[in-house]
DNA sequence: TGTAATTTTGCAACAACGTTGCAAATAAAT
DNA sequence: ATTTATTTGCAACGTTGTTGCAAAATTACA
């Protein structure tokens, strides 16, 4: 993961590939995401960072990353929604997060199985597919 | 789908199978769900059914079909909740929809496809599975 | 069928979440 | 360094979801 220090550069040119400005609020949310090992929600920046940022300036940063593709959702079944980082094939114009989602029961951690593809679906006829969200709902290594 | 009276009387036996009381809101909500041919929301039941019962009571009645096994939810990636009827394999003490979901990016509509069973999925090492849920994102029959 | 016991509903009040407009602060461009 | 463009924080507001409680409806039972 590296230090600190190469975290907020790989940062500053992450968000200056997205043409973006660099500010206090976007690095920090990104250091966030970077350090935990799971997906977040809205509510884990005020809980992890205290409130050091209002909370519109949260809901904004996370539509601005998930427009230029630094970041994408991860479907629940409640009312809350979940984010994590992307890898670099995403861009502005195409998600590329063709992995699995798990969501562990015990310890109610959401991560991306990277290595984990989702599998080819047979639709019925006459549907045109576009993307496949896949979350599996279980036991995680850590909780075992 | 069968005529109005046969919903009607087919409703008051699910719910006196699942120990319910037969009231108002619960065959009405019912009725909503059997005459939609896609997954229904919260909001949706105040649009559907006017104003004709409170908010509070469709929220509980919801929960109540949920825990019973009536009802399932279908995983979003926004703070929305939606819900389907279950197959009679489903009961109070566990669900079996091992069955894909359909969004459909220009009516909006989510569906069950009860014929599309769930892909096998091959989760890295020290993973348990409980349950897998799939949603595809696309155009459905009717919008192609 | 009538009455008592149980369950469900609707209301009020409240808390949490999410959005918008706008002025002040910050960052980028020159 | 100054100007220009962007981002932030605040206030105000609307929406969504929750809880306690009394009234109403449903069920159980005589
Ligand atoms: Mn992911
Ligand atoms: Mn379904
Ligand atoms: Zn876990
Ligand atoms: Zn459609």
């Amino acid at each position: 993961m590296g230090t600190t220090k190469q975290i907020t550069e790989k940062i500053g040119i992450l968000l200056r590939d997205s043409k973006l400005s660099v500010t206090e609020t976007r690095v920090k949310i990104l250091e966030l995401f970077m350090k935990s090992d799971g997906a977040l929600e809205h509510s884990d920046f005020e809980k992890l960072a205290g409130k050091s940022f209002d909370r519109v300036t949260v809901y904004r940063t996370l539509q601005t990353f998930l427009e230029k593709g630094i970041i994408h959702k991860i479907p629940t079944t409640d009312t809350s929604v979940r984010y994590a980082v992307c890898k670099s094939e995403c861009t502005e114009h195409h998600h590329h997060d063709h992995h699995v989602h798990f969501k562990c029961e015990t310890c109610g951690n959401t991560t991306c199985l990277d290595e984990t593809d989702v599998p080819n679906i047979q639709l019925p006829k006459g549907y045109a597919m576009h993307n496949v969200e896949v979350v599996v709902n279980g036991v995680c290594k850590s909780c075992k």
